[in-house]
This record gives C-alpha cells, sequence and structure tokens, in this order.
RNA sequence: UGCCUGAUAGUAUAAUGGUAGUACGACUGUUUUUGGUGCAGUUUGUCUUGGUUCGAAUCCAGGUCGGGCAACCA
C-alpha cells in the first residue's frame, strides 16, 4: 500500500491538523451566493470541498450566502442544490447565512458594546474619501466617537427601520491607518428595505459579507474555510472578528479560481449573455455552466476528472478547455452507444444488390465486451456522408472515389463505379457495386480497404435535427482581452443541422445516455426532443487526425 | 507610491536541501471494420542576479514580471 500521491496545498495542511490532533474531523463548506447559476469554475471549488471531506472522514454543508436580498432569488437556489447533486455529491446539512441573522445582529451589539463598532451618518462617497487610499491612511469622522450607548440607540433604530437606505451604517472600528484597506472601519451592516427570499421583510439591516461569512462558518464549526484568492485581504478582517467575538477558530484557505480558454466565468457576464440573448439561458449548450454542460451532455463524472486533472493551487491559471475536452471524450468513449446518423446526405445506389434488404448488427459499443448489437437494415439505396466522396481524391484519401473501395460500417465493402452530377456540377447520386462475399463478420472476400464509412439505409432513414457547437468566444484569454468581451463572440458557435438521417435504432433508444454517432462526434438527446422530432446536441467532436492532416495540405 | 500574493516544458501540476517527474497538447510509429480507441516512443522546463551549502526548483538577499486590494457586492 505505497500509494504514493502526491497531496495539494490543503490537503497538507489538512493531514498537518489532524496529525498534530487539532480537529478529530473536518467540517468544509460549500458557500454560493443564490444568484446566479453554477460554473464549471464552482465545479472546482464544489470538488474540493466535498472531496476534501469525504477524502478525511469529514462533512460538508452546502451554505448559502445570502446577505444581499436585492440579488438573491430561490431559482438560482433550487438550480444550485440540483447542480451540486447532479455533480454527484451530498451535503452534511443545507444551511443559510440568513438562518444566523438573529445571531449575527448578536454579534453586532457585542462589538458596539465592546466599543469595537459605531453608526456612521456619511454617505457611501464620504466613507470612501475617508478611507484613504492605500498609501495614504484614512481620516476619522465626528461618528467614529459616539458613545456606545449611543450607537446601540442608533443601531437599534436602523433595525427597527427608521431609517432610509443608505442613511446610516455599522462600521467595526478597528484601524483607518492599516496598510490593509479591509481593515479601515469595514461597513459591517447596511439597511436594505427589501424583501429577502427566505427571511421576507423580517429585517430591513443585512450583513455584509465579512460580517456574516467567518461568524457563520464559525457557527458551523467548519475546520477548513476554502475560498479563491481575491479574499486573501479578507482573511485579516476573518480572524479578527473571530477574535474579537470569541467564536470557533474556523481558518480560511485560499486558492486560485479556475480560468479557462475562450470562455467566461463570471456569474456577472454568464448573466449578461443571458439577459442579452446572446445564448438561449442559462442552460445553453455553450454555456460554461454546471446546468449547460448537462445539457450539452458532459458526464458528471468527466467533470469531475477534469477538476482533479487541474489540481489546486495559487498561482494564476488558464486552463485549456481541450483538457475538458479530453476527459469528456475519456468518459463518453467508454460508456456512449454506437450510432451511424449522416449529415449531409449523398445518395448511393448500389446497383448489383437484389435483394429487397436485410437486417445486420452492429456492436453498441466496441469499448464495451457487454454492451450487445442492435440491428441496422441495409438496402439497395443508403446515404453517405457528402464529404466520404471526392472526384478527384487527394493521396491518402481512403474514401470513396471513382473506382475507390471502402468498407460500409458492419456491413458490404462497395466500389464506386460512378456518379452523376446536377446542372450545378454537383455530385446527387454515387453508383456503386458490393462485394457479397464481403458481409461484415462473414467476409471471405480476401480484399482489405483502408476506409470504413458510416452510412444510414434510405427507406429506414430517420430524420433529426442535430446541434452542432463550437467555442461560445473566439480568443483564448476572454477575461483579458482588449474591450468589451462581447465583441468576442463566436458567431458561428452553434450550426443547425436540420435534416440529418439517423439510423432507426436512435427511435428506441433512451434519452438520458450518451451517444457516439461514428465518426462524427458524441451527442445527446436534447430537452427539445420529441418522439416526432429527434434533436440532438453535439457534445464533442471526436478528435480528427485527417482533418488535422487536411489542414497541413492547405 | 503602500500592502498582500505568486513565478517549474505550450497548458496545468509534482518534487517539502539529494536522479526535475506526471497529465493534457504536439510529433513518430503501431493496432484497428470509427482517419475514433488502444499501445509504444519522441519533444519541450526550474523568471533573473548574487549568497548559504558537499549539494538549491526548494533556504537567504536584491531585482524582474504577473495577479489582487481603496463596493452600503460576494
Amino acid at each position: 500500500m505505497s500509494e504514493e500521491q502526491s497531496l495539494n496545498f490543503i490537503e497538507e495542511i489538512v493531514e498537518a491538523d489532524l496529525a498534530a490532533g487539532k480537529y478529530q474531523s473536518i467540517i468544509t463548506r460549500f458557500p454560493p451566493e443564490p444568484n446566479g447559476y453554477l460554473h464549471i469554475g464552482h465545479a472546482k471549488s464544489i470538488c474540493l470541498n466535498f472531496g476534501l471531506a469525504k477524502k478525511y472522514g469529514g462533512s460538508t454543508n452546502l451554505r448559502f450566502d445570502d446577505t444581499n436580498p436585492v440579488t438573491e432569488e430561490t431559482e438560482y437556489v433550487e438550480s444550485i442544490k440540483n447542480d451540486v447533486k447532479w455533480l454527484g455529491f451530498n451535503w452534511a446539512e443545507e444551511l443559510y447565512a440568513s438562518n444566523y441573522f438573529d445571531q449575527i445582529h448578536g454579534f453586532a451589539v457585542r462589538l458596539i458594546e465592546m466599543g469595537l463598532a459605531y453608526v456612521d451618518d456619511s454617505s457611501s462617497d464620504e466613507i470612501a474619501a475617508q478611507k484613504g487610499t492605500p498609501t495614504q491612511a484614512g481620516t476619522p469622522n465626528i461618528y467614529r466617537s459616539r458613545t456606545v450607548a449611543e450607537n446601540l440607540q442608533l443601531f437599534e433604530d436602523m433595525r427597527l427601520g427608521k431609517y432610509a437606505d443608505g442613511e446610516k451604517v455599522l462600521r467595526a472600528k478597528i484601524d483607518l491607518a492599516s496598510s490593509n484597506m479591509h481593515m479601515r472601519d469595514p461597513i459591517i451592516y447596511r439597511i436594505k428595505h427589501a424583501h429577502h427570499h427566505r427571511t421576507g421583510n423580517k429585517w430591513c439591516i443585512y450583513p455584509m459579507y465579512d460580517f456574516a461569512h467567518g461568524q457563520s462558518d464559525a457557527i458551523e464549526n467548519i475546520t477548513h474555510s476554502v475560498c479563491t484568492l481575491e479574499f486573501i485581504p479578507h482573511r485579516e478582517l476573518y480572524n479578527w472578528f473571530i477574535e474579537k467575538l470569541n467564536l470557533f477558530p474556523s481558518k480560511q484557505y485560499e486558492f486560485a479560481r479556475l480560468n479557462m480558454t475562450y470562455t467566461v466565468m463570471s456569474k456577472r457576464k454568464l448573466l449578461q449573455l443571458v439577459q442579452e440573448n446572446h445564448v438561449t439561458g442559462w442552460d445553453d449548450p455553450r454555456m460554461s455552466t454546471i446546468s449547460g454542460m448537462r445539457r450539452r451532455g458532459y458526464p458528471a463524472a468527466a467533470i469531475r476528472e477534469f477538476c482533479d486533472r487541474i489540481g489546486i493551487a495559487k498561482r494564476d491559471n488558464l486552463i485549456d478547455i481541450s483538457l475538458l475536452e479530453f476527459c469528456v471524450r475519456e468518459d463518453l468513449n467508454k460508456t456512449a452507444v454506437r450510432r451511424m446518423v449522416v449529415f449531409d446526405p449523398l445518395k448511393v445506389i448500389i446497383t448489383n444488390y437484389t435483394g429487397e434488404g436485410e437486417i445486420l448488427h452492429s456492436e453498441n459499443n466496441p469499448e464495451d465486451p457487454n454492451g450487445g448489437t442492435r440491428e441496422v437494415p441495409f438496402s439497395k439505396e443508403i446515404f453517405v456522408e457528402r464529404d466520404d466522396f471526392m472526384e478527384e481524391p487527394s493521396k491518402k484519401y481512403f474514401r470513396l472515389a471513382p473506382g475507390q473501395m471502402v468498407r460500409l460500417k458492419s456491413a458490404y465493402i462497395i466500389k464506386c463505379d460512378d456518379f452523376v452530377k446536377d446542372a450545378n456540377g454537383n455530385v446527387t447520386e454515387l453508383y456503386c457495386s458490393y462485394i457479397p462475399e464481403s458481409k461484415s463478420g462473414s467476409d471471405t472476400s480476401g480484399i482489405n480497404v483502408k476506409g470504413t464509412l458510416h452510412w444510414v439505409s434510405a427507406a429506414h432513414a430517420i430524420p433529426a435535427e442535430v446541434r452542432l457547437y463550437d467555442r461560445l468566444f473566439n480568443v483564448e484569454d476572454v477575461a483579458n482581452a482588449e474591450g468589451d468581451f462581447k465583441d468576442y463572440i463566436n458567431k458561428e458557435s452553434l450550426t443547425v443541422v436540420p435534416h440529418a438521417y439517423a439510423e432507426p435504432a436512435l427511435l428506441k433508444d433512451s434519452m438520458g445516455v450518451g451517444f457516439q454517432f461514428l465518426r462524427k462526434g458524441y451527442f445527446c438527446a436534447d430537452k427539445d426532443s420529441t418522439p416526432t422530432k429527434l434533436v440532438f446536441n453535439r457534445t464533442v467532436g471526436l478528435k480528427d487526425t485527417w482533418a488535422k492532416e487536411v489542414k497541413k495540405g492547405a
């Protein structure tokens, strides 16, 4: 059992804490604000937090950081719960920062009583100005020296709704000269006469993130509070509140958030894409949201594998999206059911085929010995892919061309004898002859061909719509690109193939599974799909070395 | 200008004073009734300058470059 496995820096901390007997077991939390849908960056955090607890025998809470009633909605709560579950994780408790509003209010009162908080009547601009700059200390105002009694009364009046939004705030009294801007008397409570998705109209004052997050962690006995790098300057404050209020000493640790090529990862930008109809919704298959990826057909296991592979560290990163696609292919290759679908049909007439048709069999998944087979009807007229024929083939083109032979997957070897063009010079039909002895599984022809094509019997083909997705943006580092990120939206990120021809087996398939359309890629049925109108999403294409070859030649 | 962070192949991530490794990518070859898959192999790296040390990616000092911090957002 010398399973030598390297730990990320947070795992090292956890192991050290456990080894030192600091904790008997650990508790982590995943703390989203319910103001949007979860994206792949959240998946990294989810896998980390839940993974840590799973690995070290602890538990993880799902806690909604719902301290800002104006941006939060129940719809988001539901989608977040759904996404976490779908990713395969179970939380110990479903909690809300708003559960603690009474306690947090009590903390504020205690701070006031200790002379460590005061009510400030200044405007937002005034407070900002009085904070100084990073190189210049802030200056105290007259409110800073209010008495405890006065502060207590004023804060109570704030709670009772005697003031309008923005009229007063409660501030922690810390250090206006601190080199850490967050320590310059941060605002901890503000007035918002707004309806809260859980507490309704009970409150008109709400704690700020900094006055809710650490306390919530402490209340839940969170041992390791893991968040992203931008919260590093908040840590000093986090610790200050815990110390002054004498709470359970939760510790905050920060890791680098995920950035991925050709995509955006901020809720603000994702919301904008939705609101301005650049996509069809939060679950548009082009979105980096969990729900988008789910609809696109990315397996949860593939996303977990991806999160595992990218690692956890503190340096900024930009992960190539092709790694995610690799993980998706790796998973789907083992599980996806193979089917044949022709996207751009070209009719082939097998001139010497005299039978009225026959039923052939083809394996559902060559990677799965227990996958079984399905029936595939074959007949005199079939469709193949238009680009599987070339009138004048290039050197290493192993498909159909005048005089050239190919195998039809799970069927016969055919030879292209002739072709027909229309008035515009487009090839409309191919005339081929088949080799009767070359039937798949009982081939005695002795002929070896280099190309194998997917095909569909014309008489049995069923129509289907296929949606092909490409990256949503056409620059690698969207967040750091010059100008408005929307200028980089890839106009060709969606291509619809309205009339593809699918083999009939697809009609009977259950729609929850991943498919591989032979030689075309991985697909899944979209939620728009109905028994009378099949709709498929391309999850990801197959690795295509031939396309690479062609590109090189060009 | 201040404070906080970070820097290892193209991209990520290990090596915790002792052989710079792994994955993805790229490139070869091979297998294949998917130009898929599998298999084998090749390729490319410690930001810089000093110092400590028998020995430095690792420790120390200076520099360079990247990121963050001055919301009644989280």
